[in-house]
DNA sequence: CTAGGGTTAACG
DNA sequence: CGTTAACCCTAG
């Protein structure tokens, strides 16, 4: 995994010059990144975003660069987090948050390329799965119990609903009765005791490696400029041939301040990953991009704080535009920090810790719900209320030690949300909120709804405690002019796939079963024949072979 | 969700 | 270059 497959060259014109060392690519000149289009500037970000051996804060940084006015496709959001589950795999870590990564990759996948979950995706996903529950079974048994309500049970159940029910796979399927059984059957629990981390590593790296060699990282532009030494770099970090404006060139010089904080921060932060790719390529990563005055020093202070709530960055009654984009920036890198240095940073955490208190760090001394939602909706659950379900089903289930069945437990957990009906946290309406945050920022968020995905409302049930919530995608104000230009161009057209002699034989006999036009039945019934067939090419595909025969 | 017209890409 | 299967878009 340290090398991912670089992307071919190609020719057309320059955009985005990389820095190279013998590991591969290490670092980024952003100096024209003021200059891409957003077609380039997707393509390069999700190029970095999918490269192990460019240190975080690099890729932090370039979204840093990016104009704010460049939207996030659901392609970037999903490099991003496939740049989240990579880092798991570095510090060799899985945990419920990988779970969630999947389910909205899952989402994503759906959105921009309509397709089914891959085989490899199902077995990484349902290997997580496995290895969190394992893990917590080796911690005790209470935690156990725990971890099986909440990842089998109400995951489960939530996942169902979802768009990303496509998840659910045969095998989690038995993995999940193999599991009930150990929780009904103490001498079964060893043998589940001791699933092995290594095998779900490379479960997930299997994924990786397929989605990210899959498909050519860039359709329509290219990196014509990869450095291969310093010396180079340097003629080529002269802004040479670009005129920049005043406002941009004190921008530029901004973020690189803004890199050469990260950069103390990383060095300073022990157990970073980061700090030892710097260590390693001292001047060849980013080193002399790190100069700069004090541009954006206030936010910056303010993201580095490892305090997430929001704090005004506004405390001087100087309101200029300029401060007015510092506080938009300053929420812009501490959502990009948080998303992607977590990662890097779950390293220094106690590994004898609750899994649950990642989340609660997060989100720690936080009272503004904005922040809240955009954690909720990317890596993190929202702390409280994992804490809650985690209390509940723990008393749950040392109150019926000896339930006898599944339904049971789902029986409880239905009944739970039924008692508290509309007790979301804050008791806040998610929708609104982030409809006028919208309305407000170009994009608050990295992670910010998806313009093009289906609403899927929780509003009626599931946000209260006792619950975990999945991805909500929502929809925002946006034009819709820059919405289909960026969706033709990053939404791709599926591969052609032959159908297969089974496929039609199977076509052909659920017909005469189900009759002609129960598309969508006969794809449910024939979920592992018809892979990554959906119902309107079942329905294309009989127009096809009743046209001649 | 389905039906049906439109588009794309593979193939002879 | 025409034909066709596979895939996409969207009205109802």
């Amino acid at each position: 995994m340290a090398n991912a497959p670089a992307p071919e060259p190609q020719n057309s014109k320059p955009s985005a010059s990389f820095v190279t060392t013998a590991g591969g690519v290490t670092g980024l000149d952003v100096s024209h990144i003021q200059t891409w289009d957003n077609n380039t500037a997707s393509s390069t970000l999700e190029f970095i975003l999918r490269q192990p051996a460019i240190p975080d804060f690099v890729v932090n940084a370039a979204f840093l660069a990016l104009p704010l006015s460049h939207p996030i496709s659901p392609r970037l959001k999903t490099a991003i987090l496939f740049r989240r589950l990579a880092s798991d795999l570095a510090l060799r870590s899985v945990s419920e948050k990988t779970l969630e990564i999947f389910e909205l990759i899952e989402e994503l996948d759906r959105e921009t390329r309509k397709s089914r979950p891959s085989q490899a995706m199902k077995s990484a996903y349902c290997a997580v799965a496995s290895s969190c529950t394992s893990a917590a079974l080796r911690q005790n048994v209470d935690a156990f119990l725990d971890c099986f309500h909440r990842i089998w049970v109400l995951r489960f159940s939530d996942i169902e609903k979802s768009p990303a029910a496509a998840l659910i796979s045969e095998e989690l399927y038995e993995v999940r009765n193999i599991f009930w059984e150990a929780v009904k059957d103490p001498e079964i629990r060893g043998l589940v005791a001791n699933i092995d981390l290594e095998e779900t590593l490379d479960l997930v790296r299997d994924y990786l490696e397929q989605v990210w060699s899959m498909e050519p990282l860039f359709p329509d532009i290219a990196i014509d400029g990869i450095v291969e030494d310093s010396q180079a770099r340097r003629e080529n970090t002269g802004l040479s041939g670009f005129q920049l404006d005043v406002e941009e060139q004190q921008f530029l010089k901004s973020s690189d301040n803004y890199m050469q904080r990260v950069v103390q921060d990383t060095v300073l932060n022990p157990g970073n990953r980061a700090r030892e790719l710097l260590v390693e390529n001292p001047e060849k990563t980013c080193g002399e991009q790190f100069k700069g005055n004090d541009g954006l020093d206030r936010s910056i202070e303010l993201v580095s704080n490892s305090e997430i709530g929001f704090g005004d960055t506004r405390t001087e009654g100087n309101e200029t535009d300029c401060d007015k984009e510092q506080t938009i920036r300053s929420n812009h890198q501490r959502m990009m920090q948080s998303t992607l240095l977590d990662a890097a940073n779950k390293a220094i955490e106690s590994p004898a810790k609750n899994p649950e208190e990642p989340c609660d760090e997060e989100l720690r001394g936080n009272d503004g719900h904005h922040r809240r939602d955009e954690m909720a909706s990317t890596s993190a659950i929202g702390a409280q209320d994992t804490i809650t379900v985690g209390n509940e089903a723990g008393t749950v289930l040392d109150k019926h030690p000896d339930l006898s069945c599944l339904q049971k437990m789902e029986e409880i957990h239905s009944t739970s949300v039924e008692k508290v009906p509309d007790s979301s946290p804050h008791g806040e309406n998610y929708s609104t909120k982030n409809i006028c945050n919208a309305d407000s920022l170009p994009r608050s968020s990295l992670m910010e709804k998806n313009q093009t995905a289906h609403t899927f409302e929780w509003t009626d049930s599931p946000l209260q405690e006792g619950r975990l919530r999945l991805h909500t995608p929502e929809r925002k104000a946006c034009s819709p002019l820059k919405l289909i230009d960026d969706d033709r161009k990053l939404t791709k057209r599926r591969k052609i796939r032959k159908w297969t002699l089974l496929e039609e034989d199977t076509l052909r006999k659920a017909v005469t079963k189900y009759g002609k036009g129960s598309w969508k039945l006969i794809l449910g019934a024939n979920l592992t024949v018809f892979e990554e067939r959906t119902e309107v090419d079942l329905k294309d595909k009989w127009r096809n072979m009743t046209r001649k025969n």
